[in-house]
DNA sequence: TTTTAGCACTCTCGCTGTTAGAGTGCTAAA
DNA sequence: TTTAGCACTCTAACAGCGAGAGTGCTAAAA
């Protein structure tokens, strides 16, 4: 692959734009007269054959205009795209919406779905924020009802588990609290293998209150066993590419099977790598549903505290600059919001 | 409109049976064959034809076989359908795995869910139960970090809201142990009204607590606040009916849009009819999206305690005798373990 | 050497016409 | 009242055709 010629990357670049735009191939006529491009279209035609042995250009048939590639779409991402940044105007927009939330990371992150999956107009998904290492840092037992407790677990970054524990028999509130205070005692800053480790004779209702502990904070460290959030699944259908809906069905199925989605978002957002932005081109060649599609995803959060994915699914043909501010900027939003909160 | 005959009633079902197999137009002599009926194909097509001017079928074009009006299927539903139940093995593998999950309302209603979408190959979907009557039992308030703390307000039926507050400074998990004393006392057994005539001289503190559990009661009476589970969606997109997205779409829509979904669920599934199955065939005049659809819904849970609603939204052309079973099986697990755990 | 005009060529899309088959409605006989 | 038989209707599938879009190539112009 040799290098392209300015003109070549000025004639990519203005290929994908109108393909994004109008999901139509592109002709070399018509990029000429809406662009008022400063040659022929002979000229352009003779720069598209070129790209298209590059491998960034494909034509669906020998007399239709061309479309990019993957390889296309990957290299106008990767080196002709500007980025744009957002509008001032819709910075204040969204910034306002989320200062009229409660202070509550759930209200944040269905808002951040619903403005992702709007504005780009295609699917978002968020996974809620993990805390990166487990240590306990107080427990809390209240009485519910009859043989029911809750039990709260406050872990260091201020993250939450909550359980409501079935007990042998009823256990008044002074006894809880009485277990409450020993239990953070002896566990505060401890983490999971500390736990373990803990074996003095127990009561009943010590032993029930450890096994849930354990039991919760493994669950926790398999990490990403959170929730996801999503919005605009049904804006993929309305794109040309969906319209078939076995197409639709392959891409929507990634979000509902979870295993799945985790594969995705744990093999690609790398943990370490806070606001950055990636993107997945057709799948990147492993997954196989997603040859039609795109996704961008960012890592957000503080790498001390906590941290979760979000991210938009789209059809390859997806506004990517627009897309990739849109991500960038919510993501940067709930970092805001976890260095705050936690 | 008369009675029907036996003849066609017997013709109707099979008719309706037929269609939602094949999701074809069924021909008179078709029926006769697979069902060896002891009667001429002619004289099905007399029957079909008096059918057909009943209201109970149509033809999509004069020469194709025929099928069910909506008027048919609830003609179906309300009258021939018998009243299958599951099968001893089904309930019993379900049950198993129920029975594997943790103590957990979360994970179990998003079991339910899976298995609903599962069975019915349809799109499940689930509301989390609402209390019935918000009345405090107690307040926990617990130091989280800096300036944040953790309130947990526990209802009468067992019911938790919790959230964390920001306060003015730092204060103390001993400060903030008698304050939850304090509060416990004062509104335990109180609900929302008597709560907004509290009005003594208060800290800062205090009025951050009593703010945030007014706020919470508020949005917990405007009842269908909850979480929505779901599963299945994909499943809606490998019905025929939906092969053209723009059908799927309308239908999907309504899952994505809570306002819409609340409005369905809230004008149908009344809430004191614990258990008892209904069947919405057509959108039946409301709802225009889901004029392809059907949505088959239950309330469960416990009329003291707390109540929620589970359902399929499906194509109209649906195997309404399993899902009902289905439905209502899901609804008498997810009621017995409300009743068990609150 | 690069660009451009011009033209032949190719392929799709939409239209039309035709045909085979499916299924009905009707009529007249059982 | 039921049924056999047949005429009739409508669709789905396929082929044929022309228009239009867009390219690739060639030869001339810059």
């Amino acid at each position: 692959m040799k290098e392209l010629s300015a003109r070549q990357k000025r004639i990519l670049s203005l290929i994908v734009h109108e393909y994004i735009y109008s999901a139509d191939t592109v002709a070399s006529k018509h990029l000429v007269e809406k662009y008022n491009l400063d040659m022929s279209s002979a000229t352009v035609r003779n720069e598209m054959s070129a790209l298209t042995d590059e491998g960034y250009l494909k034509q669906p048939h020998t007399s239709a205009g061309r479309v990019p590639t993957e390889a296309g779409y990957r290299y106008f991402v990767g080196q002709l795209m500007q980025d744009t940044s957002l509008p001032e105007a819709m910075r204040r927009t969204i910034n306002h919406q989320f200062s009229q939330m409660h202070n509550d990371m759930k209200q944040w992150l269905e808002l951040a779905a619903t403005v992702l999956a709007n504005e780009t107009h295609a699917a978002s998904l968020i996974t809620a924020p993990q805390p990166v290492e487990a240590r306990i840092k107080h427990i809390q037992l209240i009485a519910t009802h009859g043989r029911q407790a809750l039990a709260v677990l406050v872990m260091e970054g201020g993250q939450i588990h909550q359980h409501i524990l079935t007990l042998e028999e009823p256990v008044s509130q002074e006894q809880l609290s009485i277990l409450s205070t020993k239990f953070s005692q002896i566990f505060a800053g401890k983490n999971l293998h500390a736990l373990s480790q803990y074996h003095g004779t127990m009561s009943q209702l010590e032993k029930i209150v450890m096994a849930w502990m354990e039991d919760e904070l493994v669950r926790s460290d398999r990490l990403p066993t959170g929730e996801i959030y999503m919005d605009g699944i049904t804006n993929m259908l309305a794109e040309p590419e969906f319209s078939d809906s076995e197409e639709a069905r392959k891409a929507l199925r990634l979000l509902e099977e979870r295993s799945l989605l985790q594969d995705l978002l744990s093999q690609t957002a790398l943990p370490d790598t806070i606001g950055g932005v990636q993107v997945l081109i057709g799948g990147e060649g492993n997954w196989n549903d997603l040859r039609q599609c795109s996704v961008i995803l960012s890592r957000y959060g503080s790498p001390g505290i906590a941290t979760g994915t979000l991210g938009v699914l789209g059809p390859m043909r997806m506004a990517y600059g627009r897309s990739i501010s849109m991500v960038r900027f919510l993501s940067g939003i709930l970092s805001d919001f976890i260095v705050e909160q936690w």
